[in-house]
DNA sequence: TATAATTATGATAATGATTATCATTATATA
DNA sequence: TATATAATGATAATCATTATCATAATTATA
């Protein structure tokens, strides 16, 4: 919480009434990933008059203050998750089945950059995302 | 040649002028990824009047066979590549700067991925995205 | 072979997520 | 308070992709 209002204070980012309404959906999803879609409805039910616009326009800079982690998910739309300093890697695992998204920890992945970084490479960030079924829809089967 | 031969005569796919001008592109263009567009441009010279319709239906018969693999970039776009044995995986490295695309090869995950099973996952396969710099930008900066 | 069914195609409309525009409203500053 | 600046919401525009549908090509059948 302090962090982000750091952050927001730091880029003299004003905070509305309807920027308000769209921290506050994802301070309380706290580990969902929502589309801009699901926090609009979300956000209404505390600024009712809240636009498509406003809400894209907000996730979209939270985004860059990286308060929040956006990526892509079913192929065509982006999902916003809340920031958590512990992780600052996205690794996701979707359900197949039912569309859960769990989280994946740890770090694995080091070692490849670290490899790329001996071909030459500069690696800023990587996106992993794994498919398949979650426990619950894989015990059903 | 002979495999995706194979695949298409057991999945009984006519292969039409047009189909066989997708199929030729995505040949000719082996290790590149390409866009649904940039296929039609290409197949164009073969086939002057494909449509696009075509193309979007040959590239997902084509992807549907694991003859082409199919991954979305730059968070809008699908593009496709030329399947090869060797490799069952997509892992790319996207240059910030040039937009080059590389293949990273290894599969470090398999570790991660048996991790997941002890957790009561099935996971059925993988996507892992590197952005960066290639060694060409990297060296320029 | 002629004809009927089936499949493939291309033009184009529809879709869905996202972005741009712009008039209006709210806020901050002189 | 007057004025500049920033934020908002409605809605149009965009762009990749998908759906529709009339027509053309191919295949199967009588």
């Amino acid at each position: 919480m302090d962090v982000i209002n750091a952050k927001l204070r730091e880029s003299s980012y004003r905070l509305t009434g309807q920027r308000k309404a769209v921290l506050n959906v994802m301070l309380e999803n706290k580990g969902r990933h929502l589309s801009a879609e699901e926090v609009l409805w979300e956000a209404r039910k505390i600024s009712p008059n809240i636009g498509i616009a406003t809400v894209y326009r907000t996730l979209e800079k939270l985004a860059s203050l990286e308060v929040l982690y956006k990526s892509m998910f079913e192929g065509n739309k982006y999902r916003y998750e809340l920031a958590e300093d512990e992780k600052h890697h996205h690794h996701h695992v979707l359900c197949l089945a039912c569309g859960l998204i769990s989280e994946v920890s740890g770090d694995l992945l080091h070692e490849l950059e670290s490899d790329l970084d001996e071909q030459g490479y500069k690696i800023i960030d990587h996106e992993l995302k794994f498919y398949g079924y979650c426990p619950a829809c894989n015990k059903k089967k």
